[in-house]
RNA sequence: GCGAGGGUGGCGGAACUGGUAGACGCGCUAGAUUUAGGAUCUAGUGGGUAACUCCCAUGGGGGUUCGAGUCCCCCCUCUCGCACCA
């Protein structure tokens, strides 16, 4: 193989991508009459460089982006950045780089990076989320919640990040730690403004029914954050002053089992219950000490439960009951109304409570054949059984005691059917400098009123100190705060807290339809027309977060008559993670495996390949840097078969008659091809499972390449061939391709050409290989027509050699045999 | 603890409704070529065995079946999510 032209790879890959920008093969067209697919990659927050996991990501969004168009749809595939955030401003204040640079660096190094894999984007769709022309409308879309009463600011305990020197959402807590800092998070009382994402809680669940192509793990994961329970609230009361004091349960049927009561030490009855309390000093000093343990103290299972005797009484409303009023770390504010009825011969948490404070134990549930008493308990009875002491309902079966006191209780107005849900309203605020200004004015006159949509947007002031870390950094910038009522005039202040950057990202995709649009955030008409997102993908970090706050927004949206759609995203993928000597790659943990030096050595295609080939995407991978080099030989096989043939392939068609005219070795080729062809489409269509489309396809060339073509029909078949592979790996390899496609004499570009269709007469096998078994064990093998029949191929297989040697001296009890594939003979 | 998904050669991973276990690739071994190295090409490559047409082998143990990586039961292990939610 000498005197070839070489696969050089970094020439011919730059050379094509120039050529797919200029011929804007994926510039949306929006006029067109062809069927639309919006494939929508998760948008990167500028962090810096990406590595081979972001490379994964965006790769898969580009296959399938490359096989749409080639299946004739007209293809939507954006790009942007989530460029606001706290990482930015915190490596801002460490490098002494001011943010927006930092940012407008990092946009400008990872583009680069994504244009040198060969990712095709509508670049001219581009969005910036720190730019004023796209905050605008996330401060926009801060209004239209105000205006519908979905945000609002309320003083509340929320939670504080230390170490980011602000607050976070609940969805930002991760096992009671910061998520981007792991810094311990504690709660603190602060006014913050809230997007009321409770009030979409049943809508939310409800409609995951809906997002059947999304994956099962994804949409349990919010369900679980979603949190639904069914049960009752009942009202207690205070003893001494008669005040209600309504509890949730999920268990009804335990109500005459309660023996005390608990409220969390937030709740604000506490303060009237240590006027003139004798032991005041000792309650208050409990209640500081319990709010001061930080989340991950308070939350872990096991912690420990501690508590303190108010001193007054609770009345139980079935029975009349006088119970004992707690306060105790275990209950929490959020969670229902902040105070449990305890059940402890029937729930753990109050049965371990009770135990160490020798609290009363009352049984009400008997489990059947057994007899349950309160000093024998070692812990709580949490089953089925039949009521004692519980009045009127002893006897009945706890399930259906349940109903029955529950339908007295409304009866007696003692309480209600109600939901609680763990999902909590979406705490936006936030104390630091990058991200969008909250789009509000407080005026002593008028109160608070929002900055008028004419008004937007309200500018990020270009501050100098954003190294300081005290305080709210807008809170600082006089010019910024002082403004002027937008009601009566007068003087009035800023609101210096910025939005969350899940606010940015909750509505990006709308954004894409229309990037440029300076009158409105989005067309309705042409959302309407191009959403939901026919396919997302992304990682499944954001089931969650991104993924639940862009659920809502959208619904928002829905219910105000700005989309016709309840769902963003119709098709769900999330893609497993790269690993790396056996963790996810972090620039902390330091085994980051760059792109760079791989597309260097062995160029963008290389990559791709590998990435697509390393096992199916939906699975995390082991990363092993040696094993790359094998897409690279293959490649350049590929590439030097296609170069030595390409002079006497041009001038021949591809064949496209008959198979059976053909002479046995081309037939065999033909045919193979025509399979592959239809293997691959299915791989493609209906699991996205590329690596082993890309290993047949790799078979199918090891037997091409040995074929050598003398006469016109071999050389018609040969085209027929190398055109296949060069088509059918275009998606994952497209820089090659496109000039391989080249280089046998077509036209560019291959991403407009059909995807290629197979003849099934052709795919057909023309001999069968059938296994032959004695006793379930492989004992030879025959090859047979496919119509043979199975007669036919029973007695062969009785004749055969092999066969023979094991069934001899034996008697023959069955022959099993199933169509095509083997035959199997039960011997005694 | 609860829920979900995994465990197959030295490695990444194949195997449709039960029907040839290990496709494809990496690595490795031998040979060819080369001044050498690299690259490339050819052949081989789960384990056992002198060898085989033999035996064993899909985390472990049972079971169903003519036949089990695949179905059923028990157990071990890894990853992820949830976890005092009343």
């Amino acid at each position: 193989m000498h005197n070839e032209t070489p696969y050089n790879f970094s020439e011919l890959e730059s050379k094509w991508r120039e050529y797919w920008e200029k011929c804007g093969l994926f510039r949306m067209q929006p006029d067109s009459a062809k069927e639309k697919f919006y494939c929508l990659v998760m948008f990167p927050y500028p962090s810096g460089t990406l590595h081979v996991g972001h490379a994964r990501n965006y790769v898969l969004g580009d296959v399938v982006a490359r096989y749409k168009l080639m299946k004739g749809c007209n293809v939507l595939s954006p790009m942007g950045w989530d460029a606001f955030g706290l990482p930015a401003e915190n490596a801002a204040i460490k490098e002494n780089i001011h943010p927006a640079v930092l940012t407008s660096n990092n946009i400008a190094a990872m583009k680069r990076q994504l244009l040198s894999w060969g990712t095709g984007y509508d670049w001219a769709r581009e969005v910036t989320a720190c730019n004023p022309d796209y905050y605008k409308w996330t401060q926009w879309v801060f209004l239209k919640l105000w205006k519908k009463g979905l945000a609002y600011k309320r003083k509340a305990a929320v939670n504080w990040c230390p170490s980011c020197a602000t607050v976070l959402a609940n969805e930002q807590v991760v096992d009671g730690c910061c998520e981007r800092c792991d810094h311990a998070v504690m709660q603190k009382d602060l006014e913050q403004w809230f997007f009321k994402i409770t009030d979409y809680a049943q809508k939310l669940l409800d409609d995951l029914e809906r997002l059947e192509h999304w994956p099962e793990r994804v949409k349990t994961m919010q369900r679980n954050w979603i949190g639904r329970s069914e049960g009752v609230r009942v009202d207690f009361r205070m003893e001494s002053t008669g005040e209600l004091l309504p509890c949730f349960t999920t268990r009804p049927d335990t109500l005459y089992g309660v023996t005390f009561m608990v409220l969390a030490p937030e709740h604000p009855v506490i303060e009237t219950l240590v006027v003139g309390n004798p032991r005041k000093e000792e309650i208050l000093r409990f209640v500081e000490k319990a709010r001061n343990e930080s989340l991950i103290e308070r939350s872990a299972a096991n912690a420990p439960k501690e508590g303190i005797f108010t001193g007054h009484y609770a009345i139980n409303p079935v029975n009349e009951e006088k119970v004992q009023l707690w306060i105790a770390n275990y209950v929490l504010m959020e969670y229902g109304t902040g105070v449990v009825m305890a059940v402890p011969a029937h729930d753990q948490r109050d049965f371990e409570f009770a135990r160490q404070y020798g609290l009363p134990i009352k049984v009400v549930i008997q489990p059947e054949g057994e007899s349950l008493s309160p000093d024998a308990m070692k812990e709580a009875y949490t089953g089925d059984g039949v009521q004692v002491n519980s009045g009127q309902f002893d006897g009945l079966p706890n399930r259906a005691a349940m109903e029955k006191i529950l339908e007295r209780m409304e009866r007696m107005n003692q309480g209600k059917r109600d939901v609680s849900y763990k999902l909590r309203d979406w705490l936006i605020s936030r104390q630091r400098y990058w991200g969008a200004p909250i789009p509000i004015v407080y005026c002593k006159k008028c109160g608070t009123v929002p900055v008028p949509e004419a008004d937007l947007p309200v500018l990020l002031p270009d501050i100098k100190d954003f190294r300081s870390t005290k305080g709210s950094p807008l809170a600082k910038v006089e010019d910024f705060i002082n403004t002027r009522c937008p009601q009566c005039g007068k003087s009035a202040r800023r609101e210096t807290d910025t939005m969350d950057t899940f606010v940015d990202s909750s509505w990006y995709y709308l954004r894409y339809l229309s990037p440029k649009d300076d009158k409105r955030a989005f067309d309705s008409g042409t959302v309407n027309k191009w959403l939901p997102v026919d396919q997302y993908i992304g990682g499944v970090e954001h089931a969650i977060l991104h993924l639940l706050y862009s659920r809502f927004i959208t619904k928002v949206f829905y219910d105000l008559g700005l989309v016709g759609f309840q769902e963003p995203f119709q098709n769900l993928f999330t893609q497993g993670m790269i690993i790396k000597d056996g963790a996810k790659m972090s620039k902390s943990k330091g085994n980051v495996v760059s792109p760079e030096a791989i597309i260097k050595k062995y160029g963008a295609d290389t990559l791709r390949l590998y990435l697509l080939f390393i096992g199916p995407p939906e699975k995390d991978a082991e990363w092993t840097d040696r094993a790359v080099v094998g897409g690279f030989r293959f490649l350049t096989r590929l590439w030097q078969k296609v170069i030595r043939h390409a002079d006497e392939l041009r001038p021949v068609k591809k064949w496209e008659g008959d198979v059976t005219s053909l002479p046995d070795d081309s037939r065999r080729i033909y045919r193979a091809t025509n399979r592959v062809i239809k293997e691959v489409t299915k791989d493609i269509e209906s699991s996205w499972h590329f690596n082993t489309a890309i290993a047949v396809v790799m078979a199918l060339f090891n037997q091409v390449e040995r074929f050598e073509a003398g006469d016109t029909v071999s050389k018609q078949v040969l085209r027929h061939a190398l055109e296949g592979v060069t088509l059918l790996l275009s998606p994952f390899v497209p820089h090659i391709c496109e000039e391989m496609w080249k280089t046998l004499g077509n036209e560019p570009t291959i991403f407009r050409q059909a995807w290629p269709s197979y003849d099934e007469e052709a795919a057909k096998q023309e001999q069968l290989e059938i296994v032959l078994q004695v006793n379930g064990k492989v004992r030879g093998r025959l090859a047979v027509s496919p119509d043979a029949g199975e007669d036919e191929i029973k007695a062969m297989a009785l004749d055969d050699e092999k066969v023979k040697a094991f069934i001899d001296g034996k008697t023959v009890v069955n022959v099993i045999s199933v169509r095509q594939k083997l035959v199997n003979i039960v011997v005694k």
